[in-house]
DNA sequence: CTGAAAGCGCTAACAG
DNA sequence: CTGTTAGCGCTTTCAG
């Protein structure tokens, strides 16, 4: 098999221990130092991460578990990873799809791996499934959602304020008749959007149709259909605000493919801004969620409770974005 | 600490070993079957994968080593952990950012993880960095590039004969002025992109123009860019082939800028498939790569040799895409 | 500072 | 089928 310190120790004529300690950086003689060091080299001994995780019982590891890749989520992954390798350690990306049973699984994975921390991102967090990451004490943090009843580090968007300001921008511009594709109901990012929403026609004293309010699931087709049942009333919306990235593609697609005209016919705001937000015409207003931020935020507290420091837990960051004013809504 | 294996033998009164063949699928005797069971279910055991990783050798994880989390990796990355999982592993995935610093980092990470076997993505699969895997005799598969002189495997899209078709649909619509926004020279998938779009020229007897050719390195900037020059042409083409997603949003973003009308005055075709063009208008005609598929099938060769087999070794696999022909090129 | 010895939690051999 | 024993590679006492 592969070089173990054994082997280096016999090659040395030192103990093991000795070894172990110049590997952690403990204090050796100096002659002994470079002794060691040559022969490492020269074996090519790469110490055994597992042995080492079984008696220190720290891996350096992070589990995340996350609904799925995308577009949107690669942004906060990016944040993690690059916060977390900063500090020493190395993330295990999970994705679950929406599965309970997915979900369990990847928990008991990581839990096995002996990860240090773990994050979960999306519904999911919510219940019994992370229990059993509480149960170990393992440090956990929750991301885009958030459980009251559980004693965890969480971190999310302002979702409510970035959809206020979304929809604000369209009842200043005159518009009354606003729809809103939003997200599923048990999702809290979506429950936030919508609370957003209705604040404004709250605010402003005006009236909200419910008609106008159309429950997406988050995907390209709800977002399509619900451009297209919008469109259908009797009296359609003059503007729209889309909760997601997805449904925002789709919509997009509904708007061309009916012919309507944006911003003439029917304006539109959007949640998540991406880079395609600038590059269709007409460019599209949206709110922009600080991805990134929110993933080296959620690195950094895990970082801090995996170092043991607990002072301000729970913690429940939430992070303002800001509302990026183009051109797919017209004045009335 | 949490429960082990022997806290369910002294429990049960029954020996570890027992226990453990139990946990792993072995036949027991179905009274003590149920008994094992029942007081795994009570005291909450749960198998410590390192301890197990450490006798058997075996971790049950694959690394995945890739350049950066993006729209277009996202999909690869389904692909790979769908199959992965249902083969009864997991991944663990890092990014490397073109360094070859974080790239020797995340190796030796995974390595000392004690994987089963690694899968590697972009250019910097070539050369030294991955030796140490091949040393050590842990199964390697390359994606996405090619390496002539390393004994491993490999998955990658047919980049020539993609943009072969992509470019060959601008000239079959009478297209002769025909320019190229091409990938940084070090990348396989680079080169052989171009080699597609020249040998068309090849092919048709055109010649190529050298100030056509514009090299750029596979972000939104050199896309944008790379219009720009291709526009202040004396001559400038009147169609353009983009050799990947993000050059070609930032093409489309410079086109918007400056005005071109797409597709009178400019027609496109872009290799990278992705949502936003059939979103976009003109809808993107454009060469899609079978990404997820690429996924599955890295991840099915890799299963393959972890479980040993080694018969069609090293085995390359070039996937064929489809051109898909939208509204972005018009006849000449 | 160094070395000897014990043991992390599990599996692999081998008896029984 | 079950139990005993040894040991994976490392760190951690505790003497020296």
């Amino acid at each position: 098999m592969s070089i173990t310190i054994k082997d280096v120790a016999k090659e040395t004529n030192l103990a093991m221990s000795t070894i172990s300690k110049y590997m952690n950086g403990g204090n050796v003689r100096p002659k002994n130092r470079e002794i060691i060091e040559e022969a490492v080299k020269r074996l090519g001994y790469h110490p055994n991460d597992i042995a080492r995780g079984l008696r220190s019982t720290k891996t350096r590891t992070v589990g995340i578990v996350v609904s799925s890749f995308d577009t949107h989520m690669v942004q906060i992954l990016n944040g993690i990873e690059k916060t977390l390798r900063a500090n020493g350690y190395f993330p295990i990306i999970c994705s679950h799809r929406d599965s309970l049973e997915k979900a369990n699984q990847a928990i008991h994975f990581l839990m096995e791996k002996r990860v240090d921390g773990i994050i979960v991102e999306g519904i999911l967090t919510s219940q019994k499934y992370v229990l059993p990451i509480l149960d170990r004490e393992i440090p956990l943090l929750g991301l885009e959602t958030i459980t009251d009843n559980l004693a965890m580090d969480y971190v999310v968007a302002d979702g409510a304020t970035g959809s206020y300001q979304a929809v604000e921008e369209l009842v200043k511009r005159g518009h009354t008749k606003v729809g809103i594709i939003s997200g599923p109901e048990g999702y809290y990012t979506a429950r936030e959007r919508l609370r957003g929403y209705l604040r404004v026609f709250e605010d402003y004293e005006i009236e909200v149709k419910k008609e106008y309010i159309i429950e997406g699931d988050y995907t390209y087709q709800s977002g399509y259909e619900g451009i297209c049942r919008l469109w259908k009333l009797e009296q359609p919306p003059t503007a729209v605000f889309i909760c997601n990235y997805n449904m925002c593609l789709g919509a997009v697609a509904a708007i061309n493919q009916l012919g309507i005209h944006m911003p003439a016919e029917l304006s539109l705001v959007t949640f998540d801004d991406m880079e395609f937000s600038r590059i269709v015409r007409p460019h599209l207003s949206s709110f922009r969620q600080p991805l990134e931020k929110m993933g080296i935020q959620a690195a950094q507290i895990l970082v801090k409770r995996m170092n043991g420091d607990y002072g301000d837990f729970p913690k429940k960051v939430r992070l303002k974005g800001e509302f990026i004013s183009r051109d797919s809504v017209r004045c009335v």
